[in-house]
RNA sequence: GGUCCCAUCGUCUAGCGGUCUAGGACGGCAGGUUCUCAUCCUGUAAACACCGGUUCGAGUCCGGUUGGGAUCACCA
């Protein structure tokens, strides 16, 4: 049986994009081997909890086409899934390993550790717990007993050789004098991340932890941890972070992470960032490029997975959801263009967008991309890319020919274009400039004709008739 | 700085000792189709970081150098 499970942690707004690539690695590997994939809500830190993010994620999990089989949301047989509701646990475990001399209790306080670090960096040493509470155990215990604050520490052993097996990067070895005491249970009575991922996991039965490179450095903790207790290891495997343009951790500084904005703001196709970010550090075993997320599932291989971090490039995510929009139906892309924009508080109206798609559907990347190049469509052009004022008498042939168009078609008014410009011995090319920016104000639009179409015999006859003058 | 990870075109990658004068994709450039743009099609430039080893043979294995990254909290 294979277990995976992704933990985030509700102190941002969203799920990264980051996190949405690891999610997508440990949703396939887990339903690849029939398996089940939990998401688990790590909402220990109090003090960086985002109201509403936990619901925000979740939610947009699900949109994505990631749920979990196991979740705060749906519940499962490990529930509860949120480690806020799961305190009397952790309590638990810390105890016992303090009973077993595994762990022990600090009474420091956060002033005296600072000063400690300070001094210790002044020295040019590697900031470490002196154990100061450890050599004064008896005495630190009455001081609990009596109700004094206190955290949990992890008794790291001296001078030994912890080795991380990781699945794909292989056998990492860390020696215990370089790792800290790390606290376990902090004095509020929460779990650090250390105690409760290692709890978790193992209640869980989670059978593949598939995490970010940066959990890497804390890890020989956790194997420690996992000792202490006596429990069984899970996999490993550590993947690369996901990373900006100048080679940093993809962070929202220099890049849009949250997963939202490319959905709302870009009007990105989830399926097109999923198939995208699948190919973040894993490719398709036949060099395929696009393919649903069944697929995915079906070839993915953990294996496989490259170690090298790779840069977020948003050019060929455009790309990617550009292939996504050209294969898509006509009446989906329009409901998607409808309620992209609705989000947004514009409401377009349905007909004249239902026209407007076969016109744009091969020129626009994303949803973001349709107001931009179709608004002319909905709204008088304000200006004019080019003078006007010039052309006025072109405009003038142009509006008594269009006149005598009976059947507004486009081929129709091609066809009587061509005869005027033909008769008017001008160079076409910039007689349909002339139009097109008469038009639509643009000197880049939707084919021409078809245009002239939708807007109408006499919104084209207005338009040709009112541009010089708005000029 | 300590510890750890990583290293093929600008970017994503294929490559798992010979079939690599290194393949594909995005992007770039050039051309074709076209009343603009886009789509589509064709072509083109562009990479094994460096130095040593191992081997008959190295992009592929080993070591080092350099470079990049992550991490060093009562945050995750």
């Amino acid at each position: 049986m294979v277990r995976t499970r992704i933990a985030p942690s509700p102190t941002g707004q969203d799920v990264h994009v980051g996190s949405v690539a690891t999610a997508l690695m440990n949703f396939a590997w887990a339903h690849r081997n029939k398996g089940q994939f939990v998401v688990r809500i790590e909402d220990t830190d109090r003090s960086r909890l985002v109201p509403g993010g936990e619901k925000k994620m979740l939610d947009t999990l699900d949109r994505i086409g990631l749920p979990g089989d196991e979740s705060p949301k749906v519940g499962g047989p490990y529930a509860p899934y949120r480690q806020s509701e799961r305190l009397a646990v952790y309590k638990k475990y810390a105890e016992e390993l303090v009973k077993n001399n595994k762990a022990y209790y600090c009474v420091c306080t956060p002033e005296r550790l600072t000063k400690m670090r300070e001094e210790q960096q002044a020295k040019k040493q590697l900031p470490k717990y002196d154990r100061l509470c450890l050599n004064n155990q008896d005495e630190v215990k009455k001081k609990v007993l009596a109700g004094e604050k206190h955290v949990v520490r992890l008794k790291i052993p001296d001078n030994e050789e912890i080795v991380v097996n990781d699945l794909i990067r292989g056998q990492i070895k860390f020696g215990t004098k370089d790792i800290d005491d790390q606290v376990l249970l902090k004095s509020d009575g929460y779990p650090t991340y250390h105690l409760a991922v290692v709890v978790d996991d193992h209640l869980m039965k989670i059978t593949h932890v598939i995490r970010g490179e940066e959990w890497l450095p804390s890890t020989p903790k956790h194997v420690i941890i996992y000792q202490s207790f006596g429990w069984e290891l899970p996999v490993f495997v550590h993947v690369s972070l996901l990373r900006n343009p100048d080679k940093s951790k993809l962070s929202k500084r220099k890049n849009p992470v949250w997963t939202s904005w490319y959905l709302d703001e870009q009007g990105i196709y989830p399926e097109a960032l999923l198939n995208y970010l699948a190919l973040m550090g894993w490719s398709h075993p036949e060099g395929k490029e696009k393919f649903s997320l069944d697929e995915y599932v079906e070839k993915f291989d953990i294996n496989d997975i490259q170690t090298t971090a790779p840069v977020f490039d948003p050019v060929k995510l455009d790309w990617m959801n550009g292939l996504y929009i050209r294969e898509s139906q006509n009446s989906n892309l329009k409901t998607q263009i409808l309620e992209f924009y609705k989000k947004r508080k514009i409401n377009l109206d349905e007909n004249l967008v239902e026209k407007t798609i076969p016109l744009i559907k091969e020129r626009i990347k994303k949803l973001s991309g349709y107001l931009p190049l179709c608004e002319f469509f909905f709204n008088k052009p304000e200006k004019y890319e080019i003078d006007l004022k010039s052309k006025k008498d072109l405009l003038k042939n142009l509006g008594e020919e269009l006149e005598k168009v009976k059947d507004w078609k486009a081929s129709v008014i091609g066809e009587s274009m061509q005869g005027l410009v033909k008769k008017l011995g001008v160079k076409a090319g910039e007689f349909f400039m002339v139009v097109r920016v008469a038009m639509t104000g643009k000197k880049i639009s939707p084919p021409l004709n078809e245009s002239m179409e939708i807007l109408g015999k006499e919104e084209c006859l207005k338009r040709i008739d009112q541009s010089p003058r708005i000029q």
